[in-house]
DNA sequence: TATGCAAATGCAAACTATTTGCAATAAGCC
DNA sequence: GGCTTATTGCAAATAGTTTGCATTTGCATA
């Protein structure tokens, strides 16, 4: 037998990315590293701790750091975006439109939910699915190191004024 | 703590894949679609059936097309491939490598665990997850069109510490 | 503050995965 | 079998990302 589980409030939480994940931060975890704090890697840095878009991808980052220093050049983009990435410093993700999306990896774990029509992407975070993962992981034998959740849809009401992207 | 609410038995199921996805669905498929039944596609649809290698990329195809007609196309391969996927006939991945996957689509929707070890792919579904996304997704104000969830782990060892979470 | 050297940069070119233009070929209806 | 048009193969084009290399620059040290 088992209690009730299925609790409509608190089944998932929005991702708040209020806590700004400040470009000190950032070059922090670089310098740590033994990287150098390069004048394009503080440009690049700063527009990944953006308010703004999120999930930006190469190109997006390269186009708004060419606006600060128009020498910076896209392999340098893609390479501190790499540095970035191994030092934990943000994530990359590989949504199904062939580009790969970065964003600032804050702290917490969340999920993501796309709007097929805008592109939009809502964060989520639902501890009541990562407990059945790992249940179901460790019943086929194996432990988590991470995962992906994604889920694509559509506003159920046509009641709306898409902000498109893309 | 809260009351145990883990039922740790039919929490999932593995996917079966013996269900041959035998060729000739898929052929029926491509023909429904207005579609004609060339050479080249008899062969790839074959290929696509096949036990094997489950989740071949399109240049794993075109390979073991050519051993078949030696004459077939790379271009031909993706385009064959772009046809079954708008006809539902085959879904395609994008997991964390660059290029896509595709895998003939088995009715049944299922999720992946990926071993980050040896690379298998574990198929499993999950009614109690797809449930939690459902409602998540509703109070969101969305409709799930589809999504995708992947666990990447790695073997557990035989005895070992209980729980162990992320 | 000046110096030296490895790390990082910009540029062009290379790569990888995938797509497209086009003339030749071949399904499938008559 | 012939006709029409989707499909093919080839070569070349794209898109995203990476790499070789000569030059610049951060920064530890003097």
């Amino acid at each position: 037998m088992n209690c009730n589980i299925e609790n409509h409030y608190h089944l998932f939480k929005l991702h708040r990315m209020s806590t700004g994940p400040d470009s000190e931060h950032l070059l922090d975890l670089l310098k740590a590293s033994g990287a150098r704090i390069t004048k394009p890697r503080r440009v690049i840095v700063r527009i990944l701790a953006e308010k703004g878009d999120q999930h930006p991808d190469a190109m997006d980052i390269f186009r708004r750091a060419v606006r600060e220093d128009s020498r910076i050049s896209l392999p340098t983009v893609y390479r501190t975006l790499k540095v970035l990435e191994e030092q934990g410093a943000i994530q990359r993700h590989a949504f199904s439109d062939g580009r790969s999306r970065y964003e600032p990896a804050a702290g917490e774990h969340h999920d993501h939910l796309i709007d097929m029509d805008t592109g939009d992407v809502i964060e989520f975070h639902s501890e009541k699915i990562e407990q059945l993962q790992e249940e179901i992981a460790r019943e086929l034998g194996y432990e988590i190191v991470h995962h992906r959740l994604e889920l694509y849809g559509r506003r159920r009401k046509p009641q709306d004024k898409p902000q498109g992207r893309r």
